[in-house]
DNA sequence: CGGGATCCAATAAGATACTG
DNA sequence: CAGTATCTTATTGGATCCCG
């Protein structure tokens, strides 16, 4: 039984102001965007749990099983399973999810810069 | 006394990723590009606590006056204090802080989008 | 006005074990 | 392989009161 999150006094404002809020809320937390980098980066790869797990260093999986399955409820990444034995499971990033990676990007190079900034350059 | 907030295994990683994660740690909270977009889209307001308090709908003066120090401590805004009875402290966004106005509205622009297409267009 | 201090509830994250 | 379940801890956020 899912309890309905919480509404947000948001919901009497702009509709501008609600559509940051709906991304900071998918995209604001730790993980979502550094999987979806992985993912986007290398499209022709198969990107499969564990290995996403190992890349994303110090992500566990329970969190990186959540975070997948909210990018997946989000039509952001896809999620297959080939039924061999044992499961083989691959994600890959929808079309759609592909407008996240120049975001990812830029708030990337924002970070690099930020960091240069910062340590006083 | 300020414990040492925690090593991240990512310290190991290659500079791009912690940039990311440094962006994704200062700006991916629930409130600071909401506070940068309200400043910085009438920047020639005066931009005072209890305005900011009651503009931004749903945060608390503890969680406002805190995000306004991160960010007055990443040099994105600045904070001038008017020795009037009784002050007045004025918030501003600097030049540098300025930079982020952009991803801020590409992020708002993509959760305008999002919810039209979850939302099943 | 512009906050800080304190207490408390809700969430998120980490560790470990286990399963189809 | 690809996760889930459970338990415990850490972090956030809200509410309230207070102060110069």
């Amino acid at each position: 039984m899912k309890t309905k999150k919480h509404v947000f006094p948001h919901q009497q404002c702009k509709t501008n102001f609600l559509a940051l809020r709906d991304s900071l809320e998918l995209l604001g937390g730790k993980w979502k965007l550094f999987i979806v980098l992985r993912i986007g980066k290398n499209p022709d790869d198969l990107h499969h749990f564990k290995k996403l797990e190992k890349d994303i260093i110090g992500i566990s999986a329970k969190v990186l099983s959540k975070e997948l399955r909210v990018l997946e409820e989000n039509k952001i990444i896809t999620r297959t399973v080939q039924n061999t034995r044992p499961v083989t499971v691959t994600y890959a990033l929808t079309k759609y999810g592909q407008s996240l990676i120049p975001i990812a990007q830029d708030l990337q190079q924002w970070g690099l810069n930020h960091r240069k900034m910062i340590s006083g350059i």
